[in-house]
DNA sequence: GAGATGACGTCCA
DNA sequence: ATGGACGCCATCT
């Protein structure tokens, strides 16, 4: 899959978005966290495999970014809610009070949160972490 | 078409 | 600990 150069609404048709494809690998990991854990989008990008023709430097710098556009696209069914920040809080949106539903989704799985509103990886975790 | 914007993460003061 | 700048670029205004 070439990155072809994208004039504006051509594309409608040509071909389906690069980014619907890594969208669709987004998702399908997501749907593998278990009720009641978290993972973040940097974990997530860098777990997924970096599509041809984009650079290791520009993945890194993009790829969570590009998950969390995923996660803002979700299908239904997707437990998006289970994915946070590095830092173990939720994203607060630009726009909209989802991260509150998100952290009322969470605290009803049983995860919980700190005075700082922020999880403990090491217990609510995804995958679990080794120590 | 130009300019602003992100459901992020990392680095540095 | 924590606050701000930056990288990167597809989308959206």
């Amino acid at each position: 899959m070439v990155a072809r150069p994208t004039k504006a609404r051509e594309v409608s048709f040509s071909s389906l978005p690069l980014r619907q494809r890594f969208f669709d690998r987004v998702w399908e990991v997501v749907r593998r966290i278990p009720p009641g854990r978290v993972t973040t989008y940097g974990r997530i990008a860098s777990d997924l495999r970096r599509p041809k023709g984009v650079t290791l430097r520009h993945f890194k710098a993009s790829g969570p970014r590009w998950v969390g556009q995923a996660m803002a696209h979700c299908p239904p069914g997707v437990p998006w809610h289970r994915v946070i920040n590095a830092q173990g809080k939720v994203s607060r949106r630009a726009r909209g009070d989802g991260h509150r539903r998100q952290q009322g989704l969470l605290e009803a799985e049983g995860v919980v949160f700190d005075a700082l509103g922020r999880v403990d990886f090491a217990v609510f975790g995804w995958p679990k972490r080794q120590r």
